[in-house]
RNA sequence: GCCGGCGUAGCUCAGUUGGUAGAGCAGCUGAUUCGUAAUCAGCAGGUCGUCCGUUCAAUCCGGAUCGCCGGCUCCA
């Protein structure tokens, strides 16, 4: 018999015969092994356990501690989902279905859109699949017999893909799941050996979506689920899904009463006093993060004629996200989608020289987008909102360090909120303006000043915008969603549509080179983050309501109204609850409310000029003088504590 | 904008298989003056998102519309 030389992760080597699939080679190993193992390399491509081995090769068995077991184990729960929806809708027509970040979906062209009912029908089917534990076998068919395959099972999007992805190969690979009535998938795997290893998934909604995201294409239905490796790790993930729930921003921020909607204003908020201190807290904090860098603070108009968006070219490509104007006298204006444009004109309005440069601006100013309807969330996404909005004016040598400042900004900011990000590069796109060599040399700036800042990052080749590559910053809210906030814009494009140029030391004229950043992104989105982040309890130089004082008793009011005044005096928010109530109702509300700490004042403090501190999060601290919890608060702001 | 779901008191939610609605909390009034997560009693509060239609009668059924929610597309 034939023997095949396989070399194991470990450098020893091992005999099997010929043809043996790879899960001879797991068992020969570990028999536990083999049961943990879903998949494997071999010969540094992801196969099956399934996959016979013809050939030496090397082999790395892949257990359920790695993540890309993780994510077969998903692909192949949408296998079982889709077979079971066409168990039970044999009219169906399957679409993809690969791995997310926390589940799986597959997409239906699908007579009636599905309802709750059906989830239910559907995750019942795919249980008695698991149950039969039926084999995921990968086949090759000749390509032609595929495509006749689906074409005569009524599968025109399968026939599609195949046409797309295999062009000019003989053999496609299709996977089947042996039903009595067999299901049949085109797809390259890889798959875990049989349904009975999917112990744990859930579906979880349904939505609507169209076939290759085009909405001029035909609608499908795609259903979500999620599955993990066990019903343990199944629950804890359903589990903190309803705990992030409870830290919706939407929800916290109507609790804490920091912001509300009106349908009158639809996507506009409405910042309650709460909010709005909070929001003032973020907007001077930024400005002090950004005068010291150097940054000058400007205002320019939120309202422009139509001929500045013809010059930006907002006028042709963006005015069906623009609020349209007309003045009395039926001049054509438009509200400031982007700040852009005005700091264009500012930096045009004298002659620079390169002696100013970097030159940057900074503005706050409210900006306005006519977002579609539908895609309006919380604040997260609005219609109107301020950017920390700046740019920066620069010579093309001067890109790699302005840059790296900006990442270290970035950086520093971050971490003041204890948010945890990642960065990443998008170079140059297939259609883009410019010279390659620029573009080259931009790109190459980019990269040094991440390295040089230290700053780990992902590659995003060919997404950059046409006017220039980018280095882009998402946050990771509470609910594992990721927010882009902070952006690096490098931009050669609109320096020459609004003729903007600098003196050089040779005294000709040069043009600037644009960088557009923020590092908030958006005010409104921010705060949808911190709120989510916090759970609503944010730290004390963030709090709106930073010590909320609690009288005892109405004798104690006078005493208790000396101490929120010194308070405020010293700088802090400080409330008074007032109300003819229990000492008890009032820490309750405070605790609800998330108030940093809770001051509760009566014969004793009083007498001593003390407060007896209740912190939200250690409860009671016992009495001290007055001046000393100033003193203490006040270093806990300067520090920015985060808890 | 597209698909689906939802819209009842300030908030969270019951309810009416068509005969104009209730609870808790919040609010107001009174009593209580209290030491670290809800004191007691009473009162008040809603043309059931809006408009049109069907009907003797609509919060309920149908249509439209606005808003919100979950996605798609887009995006800070």
């Amino acid at each position: 018999m034939n023997q095949v030389t396989i070399t194991l992760p470990d450098g020893s080597t091992k005999q099997i015969p010929a043809g043996a699939p790879v899960k001879a080679v797991a068992e020969a190993i570990s028999p536990r092994l083999a049961d943990a193992a879903y998949v494997a390399y071999v010969d540094d491509t992801l196969v099956d356990l399934t996959y016979p081995l013809a050939k030496d090769a090397a082999v790395r068995i892949v257990t359920n501690k790695n993540p890309e077991a993780l994510e077969v184990y998903r692909h192949s729960t949408a296998h079982l989902l889709a077979a079971a929806v066409t168990a039970l809708f044999p009219k169906v027509q399957c679409g993809i279905g690969p791995p997310i970040e926390d589940g799986f979906y597959y997409d239906f062209v699908v007579e009636r859109p599905f309802v709750p009912e059906d989830l239910e029908a559907i995750e019942k089917k795919m249980k008695e699949l698991a149950q039969s534990d039926f084999i995921y076998e990968r086949q090759l068919w000749p390509r032609q017999e595929a495509i006749d395959f689906f074409t005569k099972r009524g599968e025109p999007l399968k026939v599609q893909l195949i046409e797309e992805k295999t062009a000019g190969q003989p053999h496609v690979s299709v996977y089947t799941i042996k039903d009595k009535d067999t299901f049949v998938d085109f797809c390259v795997g890889p798959h875990v050996p049989s349904t009975g290893r999917l112990k744990a998934f859930k579906l979880t909604s349904t939505s609507n979506a169209y076939w290759k995201g085009d909405a001029k294409n035909a609608p499908m239905q795609r259903v979500y689920g999620t599955a993990f490796f066990s019903q343990k790790d199944l629950d804890e993930h359903l589990t903190r899904i309803e705990e992030a729930k409870k830290r919706d921003h939407r929800r916290v921020g109507k609790e804490l009463g920091l912001f509300t909607f009106h349908p009158w204003a639809p996507g506009a908020t409405f910042w309650l006093p709460k909010g709005t201190t909070l929001y003032n807290s973020l907007s001077n904090y930024m400005r002090g993060v950004l005068i010291p860098a150097g940054y000058q603070e400007v205002k320019a108009p939120i309202v422009f004629n139509k001929a500045l968006w013809q010059t930006s070219g907002h006028w042709d490509y963006y005015q069906d996200n623009m609020f349209l104007v007309k003045s009395s006298d039926d001049e054509e204006m438009g509200l400031k989608p982007m700040n852009c444009p005005g700091h264009f004109l500012l930096f045009g309005s004298e002659v620079r020289s390169y002696r100013d440069l970097p030159l940057r601006f900074h503005e706050q100013t409210p900006l306005h987008r006519n977002e579609a309807s539908g895609t309006l969330s919380g604040l997260t996404r609005v219609r109107q909102f301020s950017q920390d909005d700046g740019h920066c004016f620069v010579m093309q040598e001067q890109i790699a360090s302005e840059v790296e400042e900006l990442i270290k900004l970035v950086q520093r900011v971050y971490s003041d909120f204890g948010l945890s990000y990642a960065a990443k590069l998008s170079t140059r796109p297939d259609k883009f303006l410019g010279e390659v060599a620029t573009w080259d040399d931009a790109e190459a700036g980019l990269r040094r000043a991440l390295e040089s800042a230290q700053q780990p990052y992902t590659l995003n080749a060919g997404d950059g915008t046409f006017y220039g590559p980018k280095i882009d910053f998402d946050i990771t809210d509470a609910l594992g969603r990721k927010w882009q906030c902070g952006t690096i814009q490098l931009d050669y494009q609109m320096p020459e549509r609004f003729d903007l140029k600098y003196i050089g030391a040779d005294n000709a004229e040069h043009r600037p080179v644009v960088i557009h950043r923020a590092i908030f992104g958006s005010l409104e989105r921010f705060i949808g983050i911190l709120v989510e982040h916090f759970a609503g309890a944010f730290p004390l130089w963030l709090a709106p309501v930073q010590a909320i004082v609690l009288p005892i008793a109405d004798r104690h009011l006078d005493y208790a109204g000396e101490v929120v005044a010194a308070l405020k005096a010293a700088g802090l928010k400080a409330e008074l609850d007032d109300r003819q109530e229990k000492v008890n109702y009032k820490i309750r509300e405070a605790q609800l409310q998330k108030i940093p700490y809770m001051l509760v004042v009566g014969d004793r403090e009083a007498a001593e000029k003390a407060v007896a501190v209740r912190s939200r999060a250690k409860g009671d601290l016992g009495a001290r003088p007055l001046e000393q919890f100033v003193t203490n608060a006040l270093a806990e702001v300067r520090s920015k504590a985060l808890s």
